[in-house]
DNA sequence: TATTTATTTTGATAAATATAAAAATACTTT
DNA sequence: AAAGTATTTTTATATTTATCAAAATAAATA
């Protein structure tokens, strides 16, 4: 499902008489001028309504006498509210891709002739930095502190504070004096 | 839940930069700023979107650093909308007393001291009608023809009509001349 | 075909709302 | 306590939208 589609359904759902107007087909299908008087409201705008939910697909209508009855599509009201959120699939890559360019820019700002200016004060800048620098490092690979020195040394002069940094954002795990690459967590800044 | 809140919960999801909030929060926390570096908008905007997610119970957040960092609430996204739709109480009972009040209306109009002036033209009308008539016959029971027609006689001079429609709208049921009172269907006018 | 009945469309209007800029708060770190 | 950052609130605006009344369609019956 699209993201449109979705904002589409979800607004149907997210009206006071579009609900009332879906939870009376749930029990049963109604024609226009029935759903009228059970909200209390003209058949214009049950009409109306009707028409926004039918083009969110979420009712199906089918004459028989006088009467166009509506019925509602039980298929899409079947699913989880997590599943149309995240199956929308469209935006994403653009959402990534911007959010890439904004490292590139702080990258950019901050390094020049492949060697840091200076350590960013922000901490979500500094990170950003930290992470570039760790592509020099071989990701399974155990490094002694003197050779994790050497690496960052060629990126600025202070690497006991980029080396203590990255332990703290953890970046680098140190345990009884080796160091080696961490995995990049999910759910840390 | 009541009605209110699921039109609350409804509005959050129906606008494509909340549902892009969300999505990103379906895949980690994150703060406002970063959440305005994605989607391209400004933090006011992004916190004024979280605020409405928040009051319809969809995000927790929580303080770590400078950041204040915003996570979904799990449990609400698991739901089935269809659950949703029909499990919001209020409202319900009021629509069947307004429903009932216009058959009220309609039988007022057409019985004089107790007899039918006359046959609805209107579908619909004349089967609220011919539902109100039906009350005279005991549920189970089964009529021959002559007890029918002397019933009905009571109510109406031509009685062959309101017989032959009774059975056309299935509130009665004839087999080889016996007649008997039919279940109330649910889903049919 | 004419008439009745149901539904949809068209205007018109009042209310809600997404957004940004600027100002005000709130919280951390030094 | 002061300075730096992140977040929220306020103000303003342009857009969307729910609703009804009236007019226009559409469909069924006589």
């Amino acid at each position: 499902m699209t993201e449109l589609e979705a904002v589409r359904l979800f607004k149907c759902l997210a009206d006071k008489s579009r609900l009332q107007i879906l939870k009376s087909l749930a029990a049963e299908d109604m024609y226009v001028e029935r759903l009228a008087e059970r909200l209390g409201l003209t058949p214009s705008t049950i009409s109306f309504h009707l028409k926004k939910i039918a083009d969110a697909g979420a009712v199906r209508s089918y004459r028989t006498q006088y009467y166009t009855m509506y019925s509602l599509c039980r298929e899409i009201f079947d699913t989880r509210i997590l599943d149309i959120v995240c199956e929308t699939s469209d935006e994403a890559a653009l959402q990534d891709r911007r959010e890439e360019e904004y490292r590139q820019r702080v990258i950019r700002s901050f390094f020049a002739y492949g060697r840091l200016k200076a350590i960013p004060a922000q901490e979500k800048k500094e990170r950003i930095i930290l992470e570039e620098i760790a592509r020099a490092f071989e990701p399974g690979r155990i490094y002694t502190e003197g050779e994790i020195n050497l690496i960052l040394a060629d990126y600025y002069d202070d690497f006991c504070t980029l080396r203590r940094d990255m332990v703290a954002e953890g970046i680098l795990g140190r345990e009884q004096n080796q160091y080696r690459l961490l995995e990049r967590e999910n759910n840390t800044p």
